[in-house]
DNA sequence: ACCTGAACACCGTTCAAGT
DNA sequence: ACCTGAACACCGTTCAAGT
């Protein structure tokens, strides 16, 4: 049996997503490619650089064709979008937020260059440089520590544990009140977007005037843009 | 020998501290205790409990003693104390985030008390329940999120893409600011922090007039802490 | 009540040897 | 170039049997 690189990832994922990441397993793969566990070392370095590769993936349906901000569009509109489709990348595979936090930002190269685009996005819209970047970290923490919690597996006892702490009223008044107003999960996240966008909003009209560095920076990346490169 | 079961859980964050997480091993652990590793099950489930006790111990260290809001004080300054006492607490150990993370807000119980604890304080402080849940969910989102990243182990590779992909303009000088600046990953996310406690001051400042339910929660959780249940 | 002994069904990883 | 065979050093978990 002959095998390459994307198959094993491609199955990987497959393999996710019926069995969760614990399932993810180097042996697995192999069998599910009819190959000894052994083969799969020549395609990938270890279980990690696979697991890296995943989180590739699982990004890549989301932002491969994802634009920056577009000179007409609000710059509130445009970080949102970003949002949700992060959120969806890490939503539409089983515990995809693990695997993505588990690659890290580091080693998740889809990441850099999704943070590229949004950093370059807002310094368009007048950000300055420090608070694009604080834009940035503000908002993806948010949406990695949202999507976490959302799709930790409730467990069989949290539900016993739920009965049997009455106590709690605040769980209790919260939940109540989602019932009514029918509050889902993706309410909850988009009014927390919306809080984060809203004090960012607040931080930009308060500093209309920019630092002479990030005017710099400014014009050093639209240079870059059709020329070539340009050392310090 | 003898065991019991805090001293599994204290040796088991022993080793987090010393090999990191996946080296706590329940066969390790038992190594340590000087014990079979079928010794354990007698003291604990599985060792997904194991990592759920864990997780309480850890926020246990900055949150048990951690008290409410006091009428005079601020809120937002206290909800920032609260949310520099959760990063703090995932940061004391290699690994918190991870930890408290697979732990899940479901199983970890202090983080239950926790919710209780503020939401409670953003009533008191005239917040509506939604926005007070918001508020909660918000920040410890945005806590959790950030510090994985910040943990995330930067690999070898990472430092050898950093090099090579020189055509990353933005990453580069987001570095270059945070070196010049001395900018440090505290003072970005006090500052992260800062954007999300101003954008829910602005919703706050918003919606002065609560619900009825609402008032009615406050009542109800204010006579429950005299008086004993009162049953809907 | 609490632990040992011993097994079961798995892992990731390596590497000579085959084709 | 790409895979097999076979091993190494580990895992979590179970359970009769000991004390």
């Amino acid at each position: 049996m002959k095998i390459h690189r994307e198959q094993i990832i491609s199955t990987a994922i497959a393999i996710l997503d019926r069995d969760g990441l614990e399932g993810v397993t180097l042996r697995r793969v192999a069998a599910e490619l009819q190959v000894r566990p052994g083969a799969l070392y020549w395609h990938v370095q270890n279980k990690q650089e696979l697991l890296d590769e995943m989180a590739n993936v699982l990004l890549s349906e989301q932002f491969a064709h994802f634009e920056g901000l577009i000179p007409g569009q609000e710059w509130s509109k445009w970080l949102q979008e970003m949002c949700l489709r992060l959120r969806q990348a890490l939503l539409a595979h089983r515990e995809g937020a693990r695997v993505v936090a588990g690659a890290g930002f580091g080693r998740a190269f889809m990441l850099k260059q999704l943070l590229e685009i949004t950093v370059s996005s807002l310094l368009a819209a007048g950000f300055s440089l420090r608070l694009a970047f604080l834009a940035w970290s503000t908002t993806t923490s948010y949406v990695y520590g949202f999507v976490i919690e959302e799709q930790a597996a409730p467990s069989e006892d949290t539900i016993r544990n739920a009965q049997r702490l009455q106590g709690e009223s605040m769980v209790v008044a919260i939940q109540r009140e989602k019932q009514e107003k029918m509050y889902t999960e993706d309410k909850d996240f988009c009014d927390g977007l919306e809080v984060i966008v809203d004090g960012i909003r607040q931080w930009r009209a308060k500093q209309l005037i920019y630092a002479e560095e990030d005017q710099e920076v400014r014009e050093q990346y639209s240079t870059e843009l059709d020329s070539g490169s340009r050392e310090k």
